[in-house]
DNA sequence: ATAACCATGTAAATGGTTACATGATTAG
DNA sequence: CTAATCATGTAACCATTTACATGGTTAT
C-alpha cells in the first residue's frame, strides 16, 4: 500500500494535519508495519484533494503556525472501503539486520555479539512502549495489530537471547578469537 | 540494503548467474527478509562489474541458453566485509495485510474471517517449507536466520489462531451479521 | 501442443527518500 | 539562549517495479 492509501486510512479515523499523520505513522501500532516521511505525506495529501477524496481547511490560530487540516470526503471513504475488500499484496520486509546476521560467519565475533545485544535491546524497548499504550482507547483492529506485534517481537527477542550466544561461541571457535574483556 | 549489496553478498558465497541469484532471493532463509526482481538484479550485477567488484564469464553450453556467471573480486569481497561492519539501518516492513487488519472494524466480518484464515494458512505453508530445508547444508548464520523466521512465523500464526476468532465475533456483534453458512 | 522452466535484458513509469528552505513557539 | 517541537512544503535524486522483448528446453 502506498502512502496515499495510508493517509486515506488515517483520515478515515478523523481529520488530521500532515504533521499529525506523520506522528501516527511513527508511534502506536501503525509504526510497526508502515513508515513515511513528510516528503511523501504532503504530496499524498495534496493528491487526495485533487482526486476529490479529501478536502483541506486552513486553520489560523494566534500563537501557532498555520495548520492545514485534511478531512476525508464520502468519495474518499467509499474508495478506502473498496480497497479494504481487495486481496492484500504480500508483505515486503527489508531488514539489514537480518541480512548481516545471515552472513554472521563473515563478521568479527565481537561485533556479532554487539549486534545481537543491540537487537534484543531494541525489541525490549519497543515492547515496553507497546505495552504502555493505553489499551482502552484502541479499537479492536488496532489492539489486535498491536498485540500481534507484541507476540512477534517477544518471540524474536526470546529466540535471539536463547540462540544468540551459541552463534557467537561458534564464531569465536572458528576464528580463534578469545572473548573481549569489557 | 539495496539489491546491489545483496547481489554482492550472494556472490560472496560463490559464483552465480542472475537467474540463480533471483532463486536464492526467493527460497531459503534469504526470502524472508529480502526480495528483488530481474529488473533490479541484472542492472545491479552490471554495475558491480563496472565498479570492479565482480567479473562476468559467458558460458555457452550446447542445449542450454547462454549463461553469464558472475564472480566476486577481492575488491568486491573487501567492500562487502566493510559493509558488514556498518550499523545496519532500521527494518522496513510494508504489510498490506496488517494494514487492513488495523482497519478490521471497517471490514465485513466474513471477509475479515477469510483474511485471517488465509494468513494462518500462508504461515503454515511457509513453516512447512522452512522446516523442510536441509539444515545440514546451512551455515551458522543461515540456520540462525532461518530458525528466527520459524520462531516469528510460529508466534504470529499462533497469535492469529488464538485471538482471531474473538476479533471476528466482535465484528459480527457490532454489525449484527450472522455467521455465514459454508 | 502447451505450460513451466531456463535465461537475459531494457525502458518507462512509479514511488519514495533526502536535502533544502522557512519560521514560530515552548521548555530547559 | 538553545534545543526541541510544531508546521509546511519543494526539488533533485535514487531505487525499484512493471511491462516489454526474445528465445530455447523439458515435462505433461
Amino acid at each position: 500500500m502506498d502512502v496515499r492509501t495510508a493517509c486515506l486510512g488515517a483520515l478515515s479515523r478523523g481529520d488530521a494535519t500532515g504533521y499529525e499523520i506523520k506522528k501516527l505513522f511513527e508511534e502506536g501500532p501503525f509504526g510497526h508495519f508502515f513508515s513515511a516521511g513528510y516528503g511523501s505525506i504532503y504530496p499524498a495529501l495534496a493528491r487526495l484533494c485533487e482526486e476529490g477524496l479529501a478536502t483541506v481547511a486552513t486553520i489560523e490560530e494566534p500563537g501557532r503556525p498555520v495548520r492545514k487540516s485534511y478531512s476525508i470526503t464520502p468519495a474518499g471513504r467509499a474508495a478506502f472501503e473498496k480497497m479494504l475488500l481487495e486481496q492484500p499484496a504480500d508483505d515486503r520486509l527489508k531488514s539489514e539486520w537480518i541480512f548481516v546476521a545471515y552472513f554472521a560467519d563473515s563478521m568479527p565475533p565481537d561485533l556479532l555479539e554487539r549486534r545481537l545485544r543491540e537487537r534484543v535491546d531494541w525489541y525490549r524497548e519497543r515492547l515496553e512502549a507497546m505495552e504502555g499504550c493505553n489499551q482502552e482507547t484502541l479499537r479492536d483492529g488496532e489492539r489486535f495489530v498491536l498485540d500481534l506485534g507484541v507476540a512477534v517481537y517477544r518471540a524474536a527477542a526470546r529466540y535471539i537471547e536463547e540462540q544468540g550466544p551459541s552463534l557467537v561461541a561458534a564464531s569465536r571457535r572458528r576464528t580463534g578469537t578469545p572473548e573481549a574483556a569489557e
